[in-house]
DNA sequence: TTCCGGATACTCGATTCAGAGTATTCGGAA
DNA sequence: TTCCGAATACTCTGAATCGAGTATCCGGAA
């Protein structure tokens, strides 16, 4: 995420589109993200939440509009939002929309360091990764089933149609490279496997790597100057 | 991200990698990484990685070997893995392949932002997005092929196909959001076209939702009660 | 009537993160 | 020979994050 915003966290640009809607407190807005769903798309707690609100407040896009208190309850600011909020609002919208990030996800990262396990063992996490993707695309095919009957417009939660999509490919993926490791089709496999037979016998990664050929056949030719890529 | 784990920042997970290996010093730890293009996958920087390695060292997951100097450069700390290190990585390893967790992209905040921007300018940035992804598959693709050539096995390189198998999906989704938008054939888009039109001619947010059925239609009943859901 | 759990509305401190900045060395060009 | 830029190897500080904790009120069950 570019830090070039001033106020960098989603959550900032969910504070601003409810307060375009009107003027609220910070539970208020919790609590309507929360009603809505968006707390799904969005990480929402509430130490992020007030201090994401100070920062507009400092960088001017929203302003405290009345402090009311009842009872003996904690005081409460509404919030209302400023002309310089909502083009910050509406600009870092756009920009979100029309430009892809680079988003860390926890499975790339896994993937990316993936040969730390035995292949076999590695096959049967994504294996039962799939079993639990089922059941969360099920449950969503379940969410919107509820949001139709509710008569509540698709646009209203095409949020969850994309987790949907990205969640169905992640699918995809899983299960057909748990297919490819499992019949050893996926390039590299049997190096792989070899490498942690060598070490469940007590064969340290050093002195594997010292001499890749030797150990683990011609294949392991690429591993000798310490895997250099581009 | 589950906090479970001591250290949760996926950075650490590299580290523990790359220490299981061979000890090293956490500026190498950088450049292997780097030179294996695992800083495409995992957030690197070196603020983070010394905090981290300092926190992996607290929690007893790696211990310093040694501290060398050459001439007047800074001093490299050594380190290596422990026992309980390598049972962390395994575990953690594991269970990030095994487990999705939801992990809050930047589109997906977008898209549950978007009415707050016109259909029809939410359409042209949908398609300038689809512009920018084909161009970061064309990379992809680039980047594949020049592993391939050097002999680099399918398996070191998995997350790059991941990502492209995940850009894909996304291509499409949006892809066919937006000739949805364009064709209103979106559940809501009409809906969505008044709202703003009426917001363009001076109405505030305010007075639609007041009488949604008034200003909006029969379509806006679900508005009144302020979009409860679930 | 009293108790309890859940909702309301925040506050606080301890990490964690980010990335610019620092200081040194090295290799090659001029 | 000297200069420059790239690489080496971190350090530092302010900002962001997190989630547990606090205090109050309300409604219903016992």
């Amino acid at each position: 995420m570019a830090t070039r915003r001033r106020v960098s966290n989603p959550l900032a640009l969910a504070v601003l589109g409810c307060l375009a809607e009107r003027p609220m407190h910070p539970y208020e807005i919790s609590t309507t993200l929360r009603s809505r769903g968006k707390e799904q798309s969005i990480k929402l707690n509430y130490g992020s939440l007030y201090s994401v609100v100070e920062s507009l407040v400092k960088h001017g896009l929203i302003r405290p509009q009345a402090t009311t208190r009842e009872g003996r309850r904690p005081e409460r600011t509404v919030y209302e939002i400023t002309e310089a909020g909502t083009s910050e609002f509406e600009e870092w919208l756009a920009e979100l929309l029309s430009t892809p990030v680079r988003d860390f996800t926890s499975l790339e990262a896994a993937l990316s360091l993936m040969p730390g396990l035995p292949p076999d063992e590695v096959a049967r996490l994504l294996e039962d990764r799939a079993v639990r993707l089922r059941i969360e695309l099920g449950a969503l095919d379940a969410g919107q089933q509820v949001s139709d009957e509710m008569g509540l417009p698709e646009l209203f939660t095409i949020e969850s149609r994309y987790r949907h999509a990205i969640l169905s490919a992640e699918l995809d993926f899983v299960v057909d490279l748990a297919k490819r490791i499992r019949s050893s089709k996926l390039g590299g496999t049997k190096l792989w496997r070899r490498i942690h037979e060598l070490r469940a016998s007590g064969m340290s990664f050093e002195e594997i790597t010292a001499d890749p050929v030797r150990h683990l056949g011609e294949e392991a030719r690429v591993l000798a100057p310490p895997t250099a890529e581009q």
